[in-house]
DNA sequence: TCATTATACGTAAACGTTTACGTAAAGGTT
DNA sequence: AACCTTTACGTAAACGTTTACGTATAATGA
């Protein structure tokens, strides 16, 4: 692979002037400019970002953790985030950490040693002392969509008890009173903020929780399914449910239709999200809509801010507000 | 942050016996193993991948150029490769070139210069000579489903044009004879290949080709939409409609029940790749099934034996099989 | 004409690792 | 006792940049 010290010597100029010329830094005669040009041209040079980064201690690079990239959400909200650093000459690692703990402590370390300029985490297992040690060692880190609402850490969020409280509230507009519930594990996700605005909303308008009428599993359209699946299954059954993720309510979608009940007819649904394909099912799901793209453009924006200033103290919490929309799979009690 | 020598100097050793110990590399005795690694401890020391990256020339790093990881298509290709170079230790960068040529070179020249291990491109406007270069540099390149089909690059596809051909005798073996096309742009994309297919299985069966049966447009929901439309609108209506990706399916089903058509009852529709999302749809969508987490890990296997061996000068050409899938939108003509 | 200042570029150290060599001390061999 | 091996670690160069200084030449002023 061929250096900087390559071009110089072609160019018959010293590296300190070639480098110049890269970085536009200092001023260089048009003549030897061109020479300089002409001899990366030929010797096919393209400059070294590790050396570049070893000695200026910049990657240009960011990281973005999240569960999984397949989940549509996540996906959306990557492309958010890669769109404004890319403005900006930075590249991203993405990493999918399936909500693991051991995977989610081995990338933090990963992309800590390579030194990454900033790293969007939606953190599942870890807990906070995992993360202070990366906050010691200056790099910017932004949590999306968290559960640890830590002063010490950049947050971007939306109110997720609310949000559980709208999907919830919006049900009982309607008129339901038996109201299921389709959750992530509840420890670990922002299912389990969802849940609680589930139960202040039930406790608000004086509806007795039944525990009987929710159930928890895996985010993904077979725990959706799954867990709607048992909740069919007890002898007093909803008249609507509410899954605190879209890709759940998809699963849940098809488990109401197998066992041969209609939607809304028999039983209303609503999700959570906002993922393109709900809109696109018949009937179209109501749900929450999140900003997800818009999370992400936000998340970019704080660490850039953070970088380019190099404050890594002060820290930022942006709530981003929610939308209740309803569509076809919601319905009054008749 | 704190060094290598920061740790030698705290467990008064010299900075080879720490490297030694880092990466195991010789004997070192219990004892000042033990001094070594409670420097790191306290110190919270990390080593730096990239003053590492710059010393061996290894940055453990990949690269993955997509069009749009909000794909489901790319996000599943991606998440297969990420799953198996990721055992090897590797991160990955992913970059979205939404099918532009400018951005599509930028991540080029912004992946080499970051000295990636290896890289897995998806090209869509790049020409063979942008490419070169690259390989030159001795990086590691393989293309997926690619319309170059060149020797002088790792390749990793199906046969298209069986695909596109298969999908269309499916509709002629229904009886169809009037047969829609809506297709990506056809010199840039796999799009183009399928239309071969399309073409051939028409012309062996003796259905003559009709221009006014194709429409072409950006492989989005959107794009698919419009085109349907568009096919639509004409005074001659198709029986049946082949779209060369599933994203693009998904819209042409809407602007089918938009007018008012039935699928399959006035309209039998096919697509291409088997995203989760067709699967699930009312009615479900045949298509052809690529295996896409598989293309994504072939793709990672043929990049890590390259890199283990050294050997950047073979060649390799992987090309997987493709399925149809019928499902309920395909239907025998009335 | 000589000192001063501008102009345009060069020298070399530093960034944090890895690794080819080198070496001091201890143990073995004759 | 002299020499050779082995053991366990240290020295220093190199990787490819950036950047604080240094410097030769030309231009300017008196």
């Amino acid at each position: 692979m061929t250096t900087i010290k390559d071009v110089a010597q072609l160019a018959n100029v010293s590296i300190a002037t070639v480098s110049h010329v890269l970085n536009g830094t200092r001023f260089v005669s048009k003549e030897v400019q061109l020479r300089i040009m002409n001899a990366m041209e030929t010797l096919n040079y393209q400059p070294s970002a590790v050396a570049r980064g070893l000695r200026t201690k910049k990657t240009n690079t960011m990281a973005i953790i999240i569960p999984d990239i397949t989940n549509p959400f996540f996906a959306d909200f990557t492309r958010g985030f890669q769109d404004v650093v890319d403005q900006k000459g930075f590249l991203v690692l993405v990493c999918n950490s399936d909500r693991i703990l051991t995977r989610e402590i081995r990338f933090l370390e990963m992309i800590w040693q390579q030194r990454v300029d900033g790293v969007v985490l939606n953190p599942a297992m870890v807990k906070v002392e995992d993360l202070s040690r990366l906050v010691k060692a200056r790099i910017s880190v932004v949590l999306i969509g968290s559960q640890i609402d830590n002063p010490d850490f950049n947050v971007v969020m939306i109110d997720n008890v609310k949000g559980g409280f709208d999907a919830t509230q919006h049900l009982i507009d309607l008129g339901h009173r038996k109201i299921g519930l389709v959750c992530g594990l509840l420890n670990t996700t922002s299912g389990g903020l969802r849940y609680q605005g589930y139960l202040k909303a039930l406790e608000e308008n004086g509806i007795p929780f039944q525990d009987d009428l929710t159930a928890e599993g895996p985010i993904t359209y077979e725990g959706g399914y799954q867990c709607t699946r048992q909740l069919l299954s007890k002898n007093e059954l909803p008249t609507a449910v509410f899954a605190t993720s879209d890709v759940m309510a998809l699963g849940a979608k098809t488990a109401i239709e197998d066992v041969g009940l209609q939607i809304p007819g028999d039983i209303s649904l609503i999700g959570f999200d906002d993922i393109p394909e709900v809109s696109r099912t018949r009937p179209r799901l109501s749900t929450i809509a999140q900003p997800k793209y818009g999370m992400g453009q936000e998340a970019a924006i704080i660490l850039l801010e953070q970088i380019e200033n190099k404050q890594t103290n002060t820290r930022k919490r942006v709530v981003m507000t929610h939308k209740v929309i309803a569509r076809e799979s919601t319905a009054a009690l008749k």
